[in-house]
DNA sequence: TAGTGGTCTAGACCACGCT
DNA sequence: GCGTGGTCTAGACCACTAG
């Protein structure tokens, strides 16, 4: 007999159509998404042909989906051989997700409580970080970060009033900062640039984390920009060492 | 007049043809980076359609280019309106590369004092984290990473022998890991997940860091993987946090 | 309205690897 | 040999936006 064709397992059915809410190759992304999940790592998925035929889509489409897959280390490929389902991801990157984001994906409850918020003129280092001329107004928001309540993190960000108006007006408490700019202007992070450093807190930052001066923090430093480029914030929060650490998925992509 | 095409302009024109030992869609990658460079941010770009014709290839290959450059952050863009040069990037995702490449692109000296090199049976734990038998053999190498001559990190790492025997004969005074599974097996990082902290060192590293035990580390733990998904190495580091950051570049992908 | 990116089609040929 | 992924073609229609 020839080789066989890489076809659906009897255990795991692919199911009959795409749903019709999304276009096809997100569609097939989430279908196969599901379908690796029930697989296991390291089980052979169907053809890419298999698949286009079964979904009556055209192969590139197929590619599409596969190809976001690849790039979120879902799936892996080898050529003249097949396509794979990955390791199981540990957890996603959380340094483009908000604090509040990140502690609920963790199990925690987020908290904020403000401890200054104000509206000052840009200086010069950071009109440049915010993508803004010299001068124009900033929220400059210093709020204490907790989880189920304990302090976590210092957080100190800012804002530009030019392009988001209305911040100012805010109650800044327990509230998350990228909500309200996805809920009010539609924008979201699409990618972040950020400095992680150890370093020790100073007594003032030391004592409204509640911690020893001698207990090191994480200082995370960087711009978050909307899926277009556009600056949405530029900041620096201190983690606390002792109950916090980061993990950062890397992928080089395709060449 | 209707609006005009978004063709190339005089001060920046596009070479006449594609290099021929690449494939169209790397070359025109090439191309478009270098394009980008010369133009500067937030200059627009020919439209995919010039592209193709310019260079007499399909306006998918185009895309494919493109899309390559939106993930890597060179260039966004806007729907019914064009593609653009993103701002300047700041420096690569170090936390894939090794300490050697790392180093070297931030203008330093890398080196590397062996403080012990011994094969070892790998513990459960291990085993799981290197993808390989629990018993099997391991090298585990401990070394301390220098930029120029400066301690810089103290490295413990571990890597399977079953998958790259004669490691253990190297000598890895000065020596890259990276170079040689490249150059000996043709493997290549991919992918990494890493987990970074700030602690204080044990006063042996402290001592072996020449720094103070009050000195916060940036403590970077985590496992590299090749191209395919395959473990390569799994270890932990210890910056010196006085002179080290890291930087952390994340996309959100195409959804 | 014309030009842009967003999505998709139905093929084609190549390189690779298992049988 | 044949099935796999890798690359590419020459179109098409849609959604969005500047002029």
């Amino acid at each position: 007999m020839a080789r066989p064709k890489h076809q659906p397992t009897p255990e795991a059915p692919l199911r009959r159509r795409l749903p019709a809410s999304m276009s096809k190759a997100d569609a097939l992304y989430a279908v196969l998404e599901e379908l690796a999940a029930r697989l296991g790592p390291g089980a052979l998925l169907p053809s890419e042909r298999v698949l286009a035929e079964h979904y009556g889509i055209a192969r590139t489409t197929v590619r599409q989906a596969v190809d976001r897959l690849l790039a979120d280390g879902l799936l892996f490929r080898r050529h003249g051989h097949g396509t794979f389902v990955a390791e199981p991801r540990p957890g996603h990157i959380d340094l483009l997700t908000s604090f509040s984001h990140d502690m609920r994906r963790r199990g925690r409850q987020p908290g904020a409580k403000v401890l200054s918020a104000m509206t000052e003129a840009a200086s010069k280092s950071l009109s440049a970080r915010l993508q803004v001329a010299a001068g124009s107004p900033v929220l400059r928001l210093e709020r204490l970060r907790t989880a189920d309540g304990v302090p976590m993190a210092l957080e100190r960000t800012n804002v530009s009033l030019d392009r988001f108006p209305e911040l100012s007006e805010l109650d800044w408490n327990d509230r998350s900062l990228y909500d309200e700019l996805e809920q009010r202007w539609g924008v979201r992070a699409g990618s972040a640039e950020n400095r992680l450093a150890a370093v020790l807190p100073d007594p003032a930052d030391a004592a409204l984390l509640g911690i020893e001066r001698t207990q090191p923090c994480l200082l995370v430093e960087g711009v978050s920009y909307d899926t277009e480029g556009l600056v949405l914030e530029a900041g620096r929060s201190w983690y606390r060492g002792d109950i916090y650490d980061a993990v950062v998925r890397v992928h080089k992509l395709a060449r």
